[in-house]
RNA sequence: GCCGCGUUGGUCAAGGGGUUAAGACGCCUCCCUUUCACGGAGGAAUCACGGGUUCGAAUCCCGUACGUGGUACCA
């Protein structure tokens, strides 16, 4: 048994999608579980459609996603080159085309654009909107197949543009057994001649992956479900290419699903959630596309969500780390049916991750969302104080710029409007006094303060509940953050009293 | 249209001939907390439909419907 080798190949034509980032995950996972290879190599057949910067795009959400291939274009292995567009160059696809129309398995055609227009255009009826190139219509089209060869001599000397198409068999019943689905199996006549090199002498998706797959040993080839339709084209090519014992083993993935249909960039806008890993710009229309780390995403909750959106261990287990997930994944009980994306789901993963992480762990992150508010924090044990106070009531990241940033800052605005209805001159003597019993307090921590406050309010004849929301206000501008005793705890007397002698002043009398 | 794949609550899903049909997200109620959360206790909500097979079907078979993907010199 050849060693495991399972690849992604991804075109490099945009941002790196939820569906993409979990094909990922499940070759590297089953690359790990197997001890063997996880290979990235870059369909970039077709240039017209490859974009600027998409390259590193792809390696820099790997990167963050923690799923760091063994080979690639920039960790190349044995097998390259891991670009198809540096396979082109020698010509090795054009070899192979060659070498099917030679063996009766392809042929060349030469029918231009407006041809095969005028084919689609002439056969179209109404119970037949899609007209193929297939075994039927080949045989009114210029290709080698109908002309005679004097003719395709003639028009290969005159530098006549042509593709090579497979030729699918009339009548056969082709099949395969797909690691998820089980057996499956097509009739090749309903099957389109596809193109297999194109007039450029790029190869089309269909010989590039035989060919790499091939020449790159892999055994193993997981990919999306919209490829389903067209496998019978790639088993075809090993079989007629002579290397049908190093087929690898398929799985088709099931497919991820927005609201309505197949997910796409434009439902992300529409419903306002990411799609892509990372942010994405496209530099030909400078769209930005906002990704699930920028959005405020731990990629150990990413990775999660998209890891258990398809698959599940039979347990009720959810929430797994990667290297649980490298002891538990498998194969055989990734779903067979496409599965709705639910945006709040993710939140709930990325709010758990972020309870079950340590301290440490989020230390940068804040730091991070912090800076980008203009709050830069040099002390890490205050940060990490405060971390641990506020991380259970943060879903996404930036939420602890709002949990926590009066304890850096002094709030700028005080919500008013929450205290003055039920503000009276009792309360403001109240903190008048509190402010004193505080400046006076030798243990500065939480019980002691709340003792404090709460034997002042009984001896004033206050309920403390209603004493709280304003001192609440008061140390954080508005309805929110930890319990509030704590805060001030953190705080510390000098900037506690201080916020309390400011807020006085602006709720008046 | 044709071909492929699918169909358990709103969503993710367990279960694959006999179950009170798990669990999670979301929603609702209550407790805790007179911020918001966390936490705790409850609740509403599901086997697409029609035929078989069987003593018995969410589970097996066949149809239908619906969904989804493909039907490009895109991947």
């Amino acid at each position: 048994m050849s060693k495991v080798r399972v690849r992604f190949a991804p075109s490099p034509t945009g941002g790196l999608h939820l569906g993409g980032v979990r094909t990922v995950l499940y070759n590297y996972l089953f690359a790990k579980q197997n001890g063997g290879d996880f290979i990235v190599r870059i369909e970039d057949t077709d240039q017209t459609r490859f974009v600027d910067g998409a390259e590193q795009y792809i390696f820099n959400c790997l990167k963050w996603c923690g799923l760091e291939p063994h080979e690639s274009p920039f960790h190349k292995g044995p097998f390259g080159p891991y670009r198809q567009s540096e396979r082109k160059e020698k010509g090795i696809y054009s070899q192979y085309a060659e070498q099917l129309v030679k063996n009766g398995h392809a042929y060349y055609a030469f029918d231009s654009k407006e041809d095969l227009e005028k084919m689609r255009e002439d056969l179209k009826t109404a119970e037949n909107p899609s007209p193929q190139y297939d075994h039927i219509s080949r045989k009114k089209m210029k290709n080698s197949l109908t002309l005679t060869e004097g003719e395709v001599k003639d028009l290969l000397d005159k530098n006549t543009p042509y593709v090579i198409r497979i030729k699918m068999p009339e009548n056969e019943v082709i099949s395969f057994t797909d690691m998820i689905r089980g057996e499956i199996s097509f009739e090749t006549g309903l099957v389109d001649d596809k193109v297999l090199l194109k007039a450029d002498g790029m190869p089309t998706y269909h010989l590039a992956v035989v060919v790499d797959d091939y020449l790159m040993k892999i055994t193993h080839a997981f990919r999306g479900e919209e490829w389903l339709p067209s496998a019978p084209v790639h088993l075809l090519l090993w079989k007629y290419l002579g290397w049908q014992s190093d087929m690898p083993q398929w799985a088709h993935l099931p497919l991820i699903l927005g609201p309505n249909g197949k997910l796409s960039k434009r439902d992300g806008a529409k419903y306002g959630f990411p799609v892509f890993a990372m942010n994405w710009t496209d530099p030909k229309t400078n769209e930005l596309t906002e990704g699930f780390k920028e959005k405020g995403f731990l990629p150990e909750a990413f990775i999660n969500l998209l890891a258990v959106l398809g698959w599940n261990d039979g347990t009720e287990q959810e929430l797994y780390s990667m290297s649980e997930l490298i002891e538990k994944f498998s194969m055989d009980r990734v779903h067979v049916a496409g599965a709705k994306f639910d945006f709040e789901k993710a939140k709930w993963f990325n709010h758990e991750w972020i309870k079950r992480f340590e301290v440490s762990g989020l230390r940068f992150d804040v730091k991070n969302q912090l800076a980008q508010n203009n709050i830069i924090v040099s002390d890490d044990s205050l940060l990490d104080k405060v971390i641990e106070l506020v991380k259970d009531r943060c879903t996404l990241l930036p939420d602890f710029v709002q949990q926590s940033s009066f304890f850096f800052k002094a709030p700028e605005q005080l919500d008013v409007d929450a205290v003055k209805p039920k503000w009276n001159e009792e309360k403001k003597a109240f903190f008048i006094a509190y402010a004193e019993k505080l400046a006076a307090i030798g243990n500065w921590e939480l019980l002691s303060l709340e003792t404090a406050f709460k034997d002042l309010a009984t001896e004033k004849n206050i309920k403390p509940g209603e004493l709280q929301l304003p001192f609440r206000i008061m140390l954080v501008g508005g309805k929110f953050g930890p319990p509030v005793f704590g805060i001030a705890e953190i705080l510390g007397k000098e900037e506690t009293l201080e916020r309390i002698e400011k807020a006085l002043v602006i709720f008046g009398s």
